[in-house]
DNA sequence: CTGTTGGCGCACGGCCGACAA
DNA sequence: TTGTCGGCCGTGCGCCAACAG
């Protein structure tokens, strides 16, 4: 049907786009994950400034404390229960009191819905062994489980029982989808990003990795690394991660065999699948013949240029002062330095790559303040900031994880709020919250419109009826603001509250959707999702105590660190030992995420992801650590970035320009610390920008660029 | 989302297209029915033309034997099995050996996806009462219906019981899809309609009556009779037809309050919800505010004209020889018919409708013989011809019911044929299936794959591999032409080839697509969508002896004539008396089918349609009766002509022009005998175009418009 | 005529250790 | 360590007629 795809000439093969928000869903009737994104393209006029690559967004908080088990003919049968893995229920379930006989309690877990399961979990038979019992044939039922699929228990960092599920079927014919054709879904996503580009307005798509043909969301850092920063030729050897059905990663190595355009027609200069590979081994018969740049890792090059701050900056801020400069002053650095990162400081980064592109307008160096004004919902930061768990850097595409719509939308109401006059607003909120998480009881909406109308009085409006504040949803979405932070907050609050206004740029790939591929399912996935949903569950049910206020975790040390271990608040831990192969085993391959094959494969975007293991990489400052879980199959806990398949993790590449005074003049820096353990260091959980002009209207209608 | 949608200048709001095919689908995990069809919007030359509204397609087939039960608490709890209606048991099960003590039989019936299912179908109780046991709780609990969900059982014509489901779940969320937003689809399906219509393309829509919010595809015909020969105006009365829960016919009444754009900027002159209407019943809340023209039957209004044929053609070849005239001069006729119908017979046409609108372009009269060489697939043709039931008249329209479209695609091996030398193919084909049917285990594929290297190999032709022939898939595809049919064949075997030439025009209309409606669930959908299914079953499995071939149907019969019943096969008929009260009030209705709610209703687009009913109509000549099945509910079987909601029947507007020579030369005239039952009266199957220039040239490349 | 209920029998769901891979 | 099996027991599925609306 391509000829039936009508061209979108001014259309380019990429897209640079802000994402401003990304909401997960899971289907009800299946359990499926999805993400949704909303994404402005950048205008004409924005691209042509100073480029930004304000990768600054960091990986979905990934559960440590979980195990995935592929069920077996038993674990599925009438006949039986679960049989759970020893060590899986020794370091994800409750400890059993072993003075009964036998060993056995009731655990309750919540699925994705935040239904919730029983199960007689018992500890019998000759040998001992862990069983689930009661209760468990009922959810195999109501999953409609079989042998094959995955289940996923994940104890998460409010003591709570998550149960996820990965099915093994994959040949289900997601579509079509009965309302529309793929080819008018094909067009549409394309008419609909040609006209949000032309018009710079918003789209929303859905990406759904399990059952989305390609990757076609790539973080704009990744994609300019790839592009612009990784030589590669033909004869090149490359390896390529994959996730495998156990969750776990395989590796396939190969050789580029050409390098050219899968559709010059239709899409020419689009690097989409534009390497043509080799593999190596025999079953490769499965592995695309073209990949991506950005999915590969070639082996044989070496840093590809001196950087001036090797290494070292990967942790840019090790101590410091929260520091959200809204002066301006700074944007010269940031441009000086950006353009260093194009081509200024090395002047050979246009010959790394194959010809035929050179420097689009999609490359132009920008920096512009009104993009760097369009936030993500205020409300997603109010609650974010309140409610989520802090990592050491969240990443702002996650923030919105309310599932209904209205009701981020309601958070619109602050966006008339001036910067500095939104601040104390949320010290208050912050506070408030936390107070009021002891009432049982809230519903969502009621708790969410409860802390708005006190936000607004605090301001000293008038709060304006909710039926009200849903009618501006639209409009005032638009005018969303982000706030800047005094420097001498307190940390303990500080922590909470501006950490996710920053929204990286995300990259649009289009090419056709070959729909032959079907990514293999993604247990991290899933474990993404509940980091997502326990969150909203979080502020529903009750557990917002003071000292249930979720503490940090180590969710993006690029290596586990064994000497921070046991810092959650797990009642039971089983540090790996040093020695674990695992544990070198994951140095030896620098970064091992688990990557969907084909479409969403993508490798970790970490700070010493450059091929070579430099040295460097281990003047790291140390980092709260935790043990690392090793499944069934022997794998790591591996600290992945992905969500949902998309990695929209990175700091990677303004990291690696290393300019100090970029990173130290736009970066917002917070000092964060365990509640439970007093040596977590503290560190920097955003890169906060400040805007180019800080003379900028403080109208209601621009105040959305006010930051 | 509205202003994030972009504006297609150039798209009209209603779009007339060329139907190319109806692929119906069912969703493999819950059995919800939907169709795929192409189209291809009429080029503004094509326009410009001698505009043809060839609405020469007619109803699917639908069964009359067969009855719809909503399940009961009983039906669907473990503790017990199906209380069959006893009517519905005793009309559509086999009858019971009473005796047997008690009686019982073992059922298999089939669903959509051709599974079969066992049920034990006992005859007991006191007092007696047939039930369906054993196997019954299997297949609630397979298919996860619910009380208040709807069972069907059909006894079709090959003497197999299909069994179908209705859910009466309506309020489940079908969007998102998690593929792609709604804006997206809502953008797609824009902007491949406004690609299709500019590049004169196809393109392909899915139409789901009970998860598309809107009717957006209506019959060419209907559209114009409702927008040029309807006169409506502020204040008249008006009814509309409804589908209700339980697949009967509501009718409710209201009054027009105003007619106006439903969305002037962005549609104007759009007729899509136009009405504005206030509704009689205090039920009416649910009711839309505002109605199309097409789903509103004035009651005010008189026939808008005095024919000078009125009513008497409606049946315009009560007898006749098939004749399929490929030969020219006849498009004089079709041409002034067709104006007469615009206004040149009746200037006041113009007049009757509100203003704003004029004469577009859209409505130009045309004739245009590469709209009418279009044709649908030529396998289509073939297996419809030689496998399908036949109908006194059989849409177009539902030609494509193969599922697997690359199945559909190997027929196109013929599209390089001439006419005649197909025709005899055809004649071998079908002796050939028949005979070939009495083998089991045919696969589909290799059975189809048979018949076509049969068919080549009687034209002289080698035979391509069969990757061969899929290679040609699509462009092959293009070429299908259709045959004409020598007008002195056998009447029994001409019959099953050339009656499905003809392809429709439809009219797509654009409106915003709101998504706060949802249709009632339609039984006589899944009836028709059972219709297809059965036919390609039917070539799988075996009944195809001559004596199973298909006899002929009154499914268009306007209204049941007692006359002809028990013509059919089946073994057990209950005719109903004269006086059944439905029979009578069938008549008093006009035409009663159902319609679904808000976006689906169509009134029944019969000869007879208008308003009044004129004395002429029962100058229809008689036609092969069968029983009217009642329901539990006492609902008449209603000849509805709605194909998943989309009425694709209607021969109503060229019958109306009542001009005897146009349908004598053009249409095809096909007698047919019902093999059981020799009073079965010849009549006329067809409606077939004959090319506007019997020179075309006859070459591979313009062999589609050589019909 | 048919929806619901009580009765009742047995099949299978479900818990157990044995056993072996 | 854990997948599968045989043993076993008790619940509830499922078949029946009674009864009533």
């Amino acid at each position: 049907m391509e000829s039936q795809i009508p061209n979108y000439p001014n259309l380019p093969a990429q897209l640079i786009c802000q994402l401003h928000n990304v909401t997960m869903h899971a289907d009800a009737e299946t359990d499926e994950v999805y993400a949704q994104m909303t994404l402005q393209p950048l205008s004409p006029q924005e691209l042509k400034d100073p480029f930004l690559p304000a990768e600054l967004g960091n990986a979905s908080k990934q559960p440590t404390n979980y195990f995935c088990k592929t069920l077996t003919a038993s674990d599925t049968s009438t006949h039986g229960g679960f049989s759970v893995p020893r060590r899986a229920a020794e370091k994800v379930f409750p400890p059993l009191d072993f003075t009964q006989q036998p060993p056995a309690q009731e655990l309750m877990a919540k699925d994705l819905h935040g239904n919730e399961w029983k199960f007689r979990h018992i500890f019998r038979g000759q040998p001992k062994r862990h069983l689930l019992t009661t209760g468990w044939s009922v959810f195999i039922s109501a999953k409609r489980l079989v042998a094959g699929d995955s289940v996923l228990f994940i104890w998460n960092d409010n003591n709570q029982l998550l149960l996820g599920i990965r099915r093994a079927n994959r040949s289900q014919t997601v579509m079509p989808s009965s309302v529309l054709s793929s080819d008018s879904m094909h067009i549409g996503l394309l008419a609909a990003a040609a006209h949000a580009a032309s018009t710079n307005s918003r789209f929303t798509i859905f990406y759904n990795p399990r059952a989305s043909p390609s990757e076609f969301v790539i973080p704009l850092a990744k994609y300019v690394k790839a592009v612009y920063h990784t030589r590669i030729s033909v004869g090149m050897r490359f390896r390529m991660l994959f996730e495998t059905e156990e969750s776990s990663v395989r590796r396939y190595m190969g050789t580029i065999t050409g390098i050219s355009d899968l559709d010059p027609a239709r899409w020419p200069n689009s690097h989409w699948r534009s390497v043509k590979v080799g593999w190596d081994e025999s079953t490769a018969g499965e592995r695309q013949p073209r990949v991506s740049l950005w999915e590969i890792e070639p082996l044989t090059t070496y840093p590809m240029y001196s950087s001036p701050f090797p290494m070292r900056l990967k942790r840019p801020w090790p101590t410091g002062l929260p520091s959200l400069y809204g002066t301006s002053g700074k944007e010269d650095d940031l441009t000086s330095s950006l353009m260093w990162l194009r081509d200024g400081a090395n002047p050979g980064f246009q010959s790394f790559n194959f010809g035929g592109l050179g420097m689009s307008p999609w490359m132009q160096p920008r920096m512009d303040s009104s993009l760097l004004g369009l936030q993500p919902d205020m409300y997603q930061a109010m609650s974010a900031a309140a409610f989520q768990n802090t990592t050491k850097q969240v990443s702002p595409t996650l923030l919105q994880f309310q599932q209904p719509q209205n009701i981020a939308g309601r958070s619109a109401l602050l966006s008339s709020q001036i910067l500095q006059q939104v601040q104390p607003q949320f010290q208050e909120m912050h506070h408030q919250n936390i107070n009021d998480s002891a009432i049982q009881g809230h519903n969502q909406s009621e708790y969410l419109q409860q802390q708005l109308q006190r936000c607004q009085s605090f301001n000293g409006q008038k709060s304006p009826p909710p039926q009200q504040q849903e009618s501006h949803h639209q409009h005032q979405q638009q005018q969303s603001q982000c706030m800047q932070t005094p420097q001498h907050q307190q940390m303990q609050e500080q922590k909470h509250s501006p950490d996710f206004q920053c929204v990286p740029n995300g990259l649009l790939v289009f090419s056709q959707l070959s729909s032959t591929n079907q990514s293999p399912p993604s247990t991290l996935q899933t474990v993404s999702a509940f980091s997502q949903q326990q969150n909203l569950q979080d502020r529903n049910i009750s557990s917002l105590a003071p000292s249930n206020v979720p503490s940090m975790h180590d969710t993006l040390r690029p290596f586990p660190s064994e000497a921070g271990s046991n810092l959650q608040g797990v009642p039971r831990t089983t540090p790996v030992p040093v020695s674990d192969p695992w544990s070198s085993k994951r140095v030896a391959m620098e970064s091992v995420i688990p990557s969907s094959s084909h479409v969403n494969s993508s490798h970790m975007q970490q700070l010493d992801s450059e091929p070579s293991n430099i040295p460097q990489s281990s003047s790291l400052a140390p980092l709260p650590g935790r043990e690392c879980l090793v499944d069934q199959d022997g794998n790591s806990d591996n600290q992945n970035h992905l969500l949902f398949g998309v990695n929209i993790d990175s700091q990677s590449l303004l990291m690696q320009g290393g300019i100090p005074s970029l990173q130290e003049d736009n970066g917002c820096i917070a000092s964060l610390q365990d509640d439970n353990d007093s040596s977590t260091i503290p560190y920097s959980t955003c890169n906060f920008l400040s805007p180019s002009q800080n003379d900028f209207p403080l109208n209601e209608a621009l105040a959305s660029s006010g930051c």
